[in-house]
DNA sequence: CTAAAAACAGACTACTGAGTATGTTTTTCC
DNA sequence: GGAAAAACATACTCAGTAGTCTGTTTTTAG
């Protein structure tokens, strides 16, 4: 689950997470990526197995960001709009700290598959999958407990958590670190759309 | 801005529209599209001058499509939270029908442009960011209106624009149309959907 | 009916980019 | 200090694909 990344291995990530970003997976070339880093395919190549992996590698560590940030908040003690209110925030504030594997994961979550995947790409698709569902269940847990205590209306559970959750990632598409966003517009952000989040919950 | 489109463009777009969404903008091949119509790339070449044109051209129709159905039922004489459930409601039912076009425009609205584009394109891909925008006006103005009224308590207006309308896209990122999704189904994700909008909205 | 234009088909080119194979450097560890 | 392994670099192959060019069929218009 948490396999020690080695440094080389973790900048690559990051090189990759920001060139997927940027130039949209498929364009992204695996010489883009090593000419971003200084380097040539030969490293990356010697960590990773193909580019399918890189990828897939990419948008694991994205759900990893997220699903650490919010469990550390997520208390099962709390009444759920509090508890959820909480968990949006710290979701919103680690999207925009690590903006770029986050656009990767949007990019490529739209169920648009490649053509050629080997068996070993496959399963790590399935893993990310995995990962992302049982990440989403942190915050479906907490809207069922809700509507079960009759805090929040009834409604299609699914179609409630992936409103929400797509509401929250929102800033995926449009927030620009660069242009002069500082700490208190982050703030801002999270502060609205964590309340926007727990108002939509209610009827 | 209504360019008559001709019945075998149409059937093209169409195509392309479905190819993109199943296989990802840049890995279907212009080749895989004119498979999937029984034809060869003759007949798409003849139609569109490039692929980057005719992925701009389907971009094109998915903000139209959304901007017709939902301009029609906007209307500034209602109350902005009544105008706004029935333009969220219309929104959704929309992209509910004409998924595959959807689908592309969140594919490729994450910033991320290919490295290859030559001015035409670039122009094409300006419009359909000027329509989208222009779209994106009918929400926020009404949403203007009803904190102008207090109704609705004092947002950053971009950020709540765009967190309302990706709730409303949620469905693109898991609705399947041919898993027995009944009419029924279609509305209650509307009318949750719509509902869940609208409350966001509200304190 | 016929010429011209539109709507395609099919073969070909040129290039990009993933993956490989082998060489070279650096680090590790005894 | 010296093997052994890890961490890269470099040059190459080869498949896939965007775009072109030239023919062929179909439709349109006078």
């Amino acid at each position: 689950m948490l396999e020690q990344i080695s440094a080389s291995k973790s900048e690559i990530l990051d090189a990759a997470a920001h060139c997927f970003m940027t130039m949209g997976a498929d364009s992204a070339s695996i010489d883009d990526i090593a000419a971003s880093l200084g380097s040539t395919k030969g490293r990356i190549y010697h960590h990773f197995p193909s580019k399918g992996a890189l990828l897939a590698a990419v948008q694991l560590r994205a759900a990893r960001f997220t699903y650490q940030a919010v469990s550390a908040v997520a208390d099962d003690a709390l009444p759920p709009q509090l508890c959820l209110e909480r968990m949006a925030r710290a979701h919103v504030m680690e999207v925009l700290r690590s903006l770029p594997y986050h656009k990767v994961i949007l990019q490529t979550y739209t169920g648009a598959r490649a053509k050629t995947s080997n068996a070993f790409e496959l399963g790590m698709q399935a893993q990310v999958r995995a990962e992302h569902r049982q990440y989403a269940e942190l915050f479906r847990d907490q809207i069922a407990r809700g509507i079960e205590a009759d805090i929040f209306p009834e409604r299609n559970l699914t179609v409630t958590v992936a409103g929400l959750m797509l509401m929250l990632n929102s800033p995926v598409f449009w927030y620009q670190p660069d242009r002069g966003a500082g700490q208190e517009f982050r703030n801002t952000i999270a502060d609205d759309l964590a309340e926007m989040a727990l108002a939509s919950l209610r009827a």
